[in-house]
DNA sequence: CTCTAACCGAGACGGTACGTCTCGTCTTTTG
DNA sequence: CAAAAGACGAGACGTACCGTCTCGGTTAGAG
């Protein structure tokens, strides 16, 4: 959708940069502005001085611009260095997560999800470039643990993924209880405890 | 907003109830049809031969008449009894749990917290209404477990109760695996592994 | 479309007289200012301070509207008496029609007349409300005619009506020579002298 | 517009006529097909395989396109004999034109001068391409008449000319009534006795 | 036999208006 | 006097064409 490095010329008028980031910063603001619900087509396409056409043209819905945006703003997959210990890893790679969600990103993030509720189109894109990627780094400093013997081979990755992340998301969307760092220590050392051998 | 007892006779045309149930049949109806997005108020009010002022009388949005036909077809806080293992009846409950969110219901409810992240009056009636009912019957189960001994005393019951429910909507949520009975039972005795003494 | 005049009560709210109002005022204004071109949907609703769903309740398009507008402004079916002579009488008709032709308003009128080549609803409306109409007049003096004998009793009436109208919307949609008083006359003359026994 | 003669070779790569027929076929087809509305600058240009830069190019509006795709299919000044009677001669001369009228070519002429009031560059193009040259010949046909007595003097010859071209285009706008062999008959037999000394 | 000017296709782009949808409010008549 | 019927203003939706603007590539006469 927007990744594209193809250099063989292909005929017609070149896709505008400066248009495709227009956008994008377009949407961001306006989703760390007013959220979602004002991230419409129309004040997207007229903060960035663009037609409301062109945005079609790239992205299929408003959700999916509003990902992208998202991503603009707020993607870096962090790569954390092996400490050698399994907790402390994946606590690493908690805390960072829930510093994020407590501001306005978390907000943010959460709609979208939401929306993805109602957009299964939406739900592959969050699948695919914001859950997995963070899933992939924490899968390997699980299965690094499992070679060091720290954790029981016989358990099923994906559900300690799960242990690990939903609870994270849970809090995020429900709001029942704050993303303390109290919180993401007390979680990642019960889990990992569960899952010792 | 809808359990309103007032017995004490009011002057005036009194409420229909007749109307009132064909309003949450007709949005339950439509909400498992074709999910959250066409249970609209205008199609609700046709569907229910009603007029929309009627609802809007009632309900302050549409996602409330939502929650009040979803609970209006699927709210049952089923009591399970003491089988004097904790591992069992949290069990019980998580099994009974995505057993109701495997079907339509799930996709319902998922729906439904999508749209309490745009909508925090919305959030506010799910948290009291469906979550919490269902933590204070797990809380019970756990302080049990606590007074026990299978649960270590110095444990925070919420990050706990996160820890079990997290999950399972984490996984309604995202689609990324699905919720089976052996997700579920791995899940508990993970977790539980995990706060034992 | 406009004219009901339906008194039977029915239920919900009615029809509001002074948006009717409104949108033709809009309309016409908007039509006399700057022509058919002009005069959108958009603008008229606007302009007239009324949604578009209003106007596309009571009107199936834009045509319908201007028409609706113009005849709210121009609309006076003249009544002229029996002068005894039929050259005098059809003269007087004629010469009062491209006396509303000269101006603003008969460029309106080439203008919904064009725009009815390309909507047949619109032709239709055209027809009805405004051509057969003043036909309707001429043909009633023709008879007269016809009856004092005048007019030979074996020419088609139609074709006659054609013979003074058509030359007349020749004009004003050619633009080839003006609608001058002096062609009405000499039209009028030689069309009856065409026709006399 | 396209007529250009000038054979003092420029520099450059000269006007592909290829592409100018493929432009002048595709927006006749259109026409043809399903009338001006849907013959579009982008479609014309779409079915001609040509860019729409290429149609700007050479064209002011798509109904100059229009009219010279009409043109390019029907063009064609019949040259009548002098049978020796003016009555017969324009009577020969309307029905030729009407002939043309009663198919598919009449409806495109008529939305076609529809178009032209709404485009006063189009109204121009159809006065001096279509309109004029057949007034000429009539105009021919009359100036002998009255050379030959059958027509009196002091009539003016443009109003005589539109009392025969009004109603015929009359009839072709309004579809008030059908442009039969009866009518054309009877019309140029009334106009004509109508000018005779 | 290259240079260069014009032509041409493909297609991106800002813009205007379209006709539709749903919302939440308002205004009547009916039961 | 509640409820239904339904009109209404607001505003976003997604689409269709418009006319303009790059691009890359072609085509021919002029140097």
């Amino acid at each position: 959708m927007s990744e594209d490095a193809i250099s063989t010329a292909r005929p017609g008028r070149p896709r505008s940069e400066k248009t495709r980031l227009a956008i994008l910063e377009a949407a961001a603001d306006l989703l760390l502005a007013n959220g979602f619900a004002d991230a419409t087509i129309e004040a997207i396409a007229a903060r960035a001085g663009v037609s409301k056409v062109t945005i079609y043209k790239w992205w299929p819905s408003r959700g999916a611009v509003a990902i992208d945006a998202y991503f603009h703003r707020f993607l870096q997959t962090t790569v954390f260095p092996d400490s050698g210990s399994t907790v402390d890893d994946i606590t690493s790679q908690v805390l960072h997560l829930i510093e994020t969600f407590r501001g306005r990103a978390g907000e943010v993030m959460a709609e979208l999800l939401g929306q993805a509720q109602l957009d299964s189109a939406l739900s592959e894109v969050l699948r695919e470039r914001w859950l997995q990627p963070r899933r992939a780094l924490s899968t390997a400093v699980l299965q690094r643990g499992i070679e060091r013997g720290e954790i029981r081979s016989d358990v099923t990755v994906t559900v300690v993924l799960d242990e690990i992340y939903g609870p994270v998301y849970f809090r995020l969307m429900t709001r029942l209880h704050p993303l303390s760092d109290e919180f993401a220590t007390e979680l990642v050392r019960n889990v990992l405890r569960g899952v010792a051998p």
